[in-house]
DNA sequence: GTGGATCCTAAGTT
DNA sequence: AAACTTAGGATCC
């Protein structure tokens, strides 16, 4: 199927720059697993050839998952007001920010802290190899709250979780049980949601962010990791050192409704080396 | 040149 | 506020 692409969209940056775990590059098309899905999506000339899925309603999700409505171009003229995304944005423009599965996502950020990219990849697909239901040749679903819920420890562990094994499980049945509502968390405004999140083992601030910008939809989070704190210092501060909660609150305050996408171009950014740390 | 042992590095939350 | 985990890379016989 073929979908037209608004410029500047670039689904290998989107896809490549920390916020997923479940697609990868295969030459010059990528494969993914999304909402129980394989699917394979290639980038040419101003449009994306899709396969994969059931229906046009798959094809549909699929794309909103990929954040292909998202504005860029307003975006991006947007944040070219400041000085340092104007410099940066040559080099990381057409990274949209995705909506991802609530569920997905927070496991998958709850096992991010203090991990590499690498092998926060490695320990979603040994979940879904695991404990998740499989959907073609060698592809698998990630699991569901009540699959996980009722895991042992030491098969968790065994997925490369490390000591936040028990926070995966405890999640899980949190969510099982029904101890936190997920279609609540949808609804909620950001502080609200916010809050919720915060009190779920293993979910600190920076995780708490990351699934409020790349899974419910709040464009104003800020999540910052060791890559962020370090840019805004370089670029912003002088070098001066800032808690990551002065970081956040001062990006909030200066990019508003967009500091999401500001924080995706500054983590990129700074992963490249186009910011003196 | 090859391969195993051994260190080193990188990532937030409690 | 020290402790947690481990893949992957570098270095050394």
């Amino acid at each position: 199927m073929i979908v037209p692409v608004p410029s500047p969209y670039h689904l290998r940056r989107t896809l490549e720059c920390g916020q997923v775990f479940r697609w990868s590059g295969e030459g010059t098309a990528a494969v993914g697993v999304y909402r129980g899905r394989a699917w394979r999506v290639q980038q040419q000339n101003g449009y994306l050839e899709v396969a994969g899925g059931e229906s046009e309603d798959d094809v549909r999700s699929l794309c909103e998952h990929l954040g292909l409505s998202a504005p860029l171009a307003l975006i991006e003229e947007r944040l070219g007001a400041d000085r340092v995304l104007r410099r940066v944005l040559p080099h990381t423009t057409g990274i949209a920010i995705m909506q991802q599965d609530l569920w997905e996502s927070l496991i998958s950020f709850v096992i991010s802290a203090f991990n590499n990219i690498p092998k926060i990849r490695l320990a979603v697909e040994h979940l879904s190899r695991r404990f998740g239901e499989r959907i073609a040749e060698g592809v698998f679903a990630f699991p569901s709250p009540e699959q996980l819920a009722t895991a042992r420890l030491p098969a968790l562990r065994a997925c490369i979780l490390g000591y936040r094994a028990p926070y995966v499980r405890q999640v899980a049945r949190a969510v099982a049980d029904g101890l936190v509502d997920l279609d609540a968390l949808r609804a909620a405004p950001l502080d609200d949601a916010r809050d919720v999140l915060l009190g779920l083992p293993g979910v600190g601030e920076k995780v708490a962010d990351c699934v409020l910008l790349f899974a419910l939809g709040h464009g104003g989070a800020f999540p910052v990791d060791v890559w962020v704190q370090r840019a805004v210092e370089g670029a912003y501060l002088k070098g001066r050192r800032a808690s990551p909660r002065a970081i956040r609150e001062w990006a909030q305050e200066r990019f508003g409704a967009l500091a999401g996408y500001a924080n995706q171009h500054l983590f990129t950014a700074a992963r490249q080396g186009l910011i003196s740390l």
